[in-house]
DNA sequence: CTCCGCGGAATGAATATTCACTCCGGCCAT
DNA sequence: ATGGCCGGAGTGAATATTCATTCCGCGGAG
């Protein structure tokens, strides 16, 4: 198996996700034919089926793929022993930077409706991250930081703030500057805290 | 210019209409067939073309007519002379009311990306309807009822928690019943009031 | 009152296009 | 040389759109 010119051995593969997240991100996954996939991503169509067996098979990729970053980069390595403020503060940023880094990605993920062709493990993959959420927010709760609504509620209610702040500012009616993202992250707070 | 049936004169583009609801709200507007939308409506896939130059003036129609369902529902006849706090209670109660009667509208709506096949027309009133939104939220921030971020930014909060919360309902994790709507008002109303 | 034939809405099979996917000849690393 | 990865034209199915035909209610002639 040899390695073709200057890419390294799994660059045509790294390249058909890259062209997909930006096709899927712009025209959603029924709007956007696999030939297009394969000429942004310059390779030809046969091979993206060398490294997907299907459409369907490379959206549940690329999804599972960036789910997983943004699980990582969301609650990986989170540092313990802070207050509960402090927590949802890096939470917020977190989720802020990995918008800000990989706005196609948070476009693909969020703004759009998947339902129809994600398969089990991409179900069980959302379905993990929102258990780990529900962990980090009962725990919050229990020592009587945030609001005793349901938590996947108050998840819902930031994480839907969240999404609608990131949208609005994509479609430019203010910057997604650090202090934009501080004031939407003051206002957040005040709905979910006691 | 006979009546057919028992039907009104335009009782076939309403069933159009109504049938494309369904199935984008449900499958979005590229993943659904143009023959599916005829047989669900119960007219040969050519009556389609009747009322609807396209598949994309159906789409563009629908919206339209939507978006002004939507925007009557939500500010058509606003009482005057109540609190910033009352305002915003009868507001989130006409969202509310409006998604659980027409949840349908409430998925083509917003939880569907249009970009890319919305004409101008569409979203003139997308913006005509943001336009008066900004416009009451200023005029509470001028009251001093309201945290002084950009107005677009407070919307971007508020309808954001609003489609996550509703989203979040919608896939079973918790009732919509009036309770989660009271819940969440009140979590809304603490990220926006100053 | 009855019946015929006209106008145009409705139809759905046909068409032209697009799409997901396949396959085989060539080409490059070895 | 040569063997396996690639490319991209090819294939059959699906899709949007069209159009020749059907169908129906009405209005006028008898």
């Amino acid at each position: 198996m040899g390695t073709r010119g200057v890419d390294g051995e799994q660059s045509k593969r790294e390249a058909i996700l890259d062209a997909a997240l930006s096709l899927f991100a712009e025209r959603g996954f029924h709007g956007t034919a696999v030939p297009l996939v394969a000429e942004r991503a310059k390779v030809g169509a046969g091979t993206v089926y060398r490294y997907f067996e299907s459409k369907e098979a490379l959206v549940n990729a690329l999804y599972q793929h960036w789910k997983g970053e943004f699980s990582r980069a969301l609650v990986g390595d989170f540092p313990e022993g802070m207050t509960a403020r402090a927590q949802f503060a890096e939470l917020w940023r977190r989720m802020w930077a990995f918008a800000k880094t990989h706005p196609e990605a948070a476009v693909f993920l969020e703004l759009h409706h998947h339902q129809g062709y994600l398969d089990e493990s991409s179900l069980a993959l959302e379905s993990s991250i929102q258990d780990t959420l529900v962990g980090l927010v009962e725990a919050l709760q229990a020592q009587r930081s945030l609001k005793t609504c349901p938590a996947s509620m108050l998840i819902a209610v930031a994480w839907g703030a969240f999404v609608g702040v990131v949208r609005s500012g994509l479609e430019g009616r203010y910057p997604l500057d650090d202090a934009t993202r501080d004031q939407a992250e003051a206002c957040v707070w005040e709905a979910i805290r006691s």
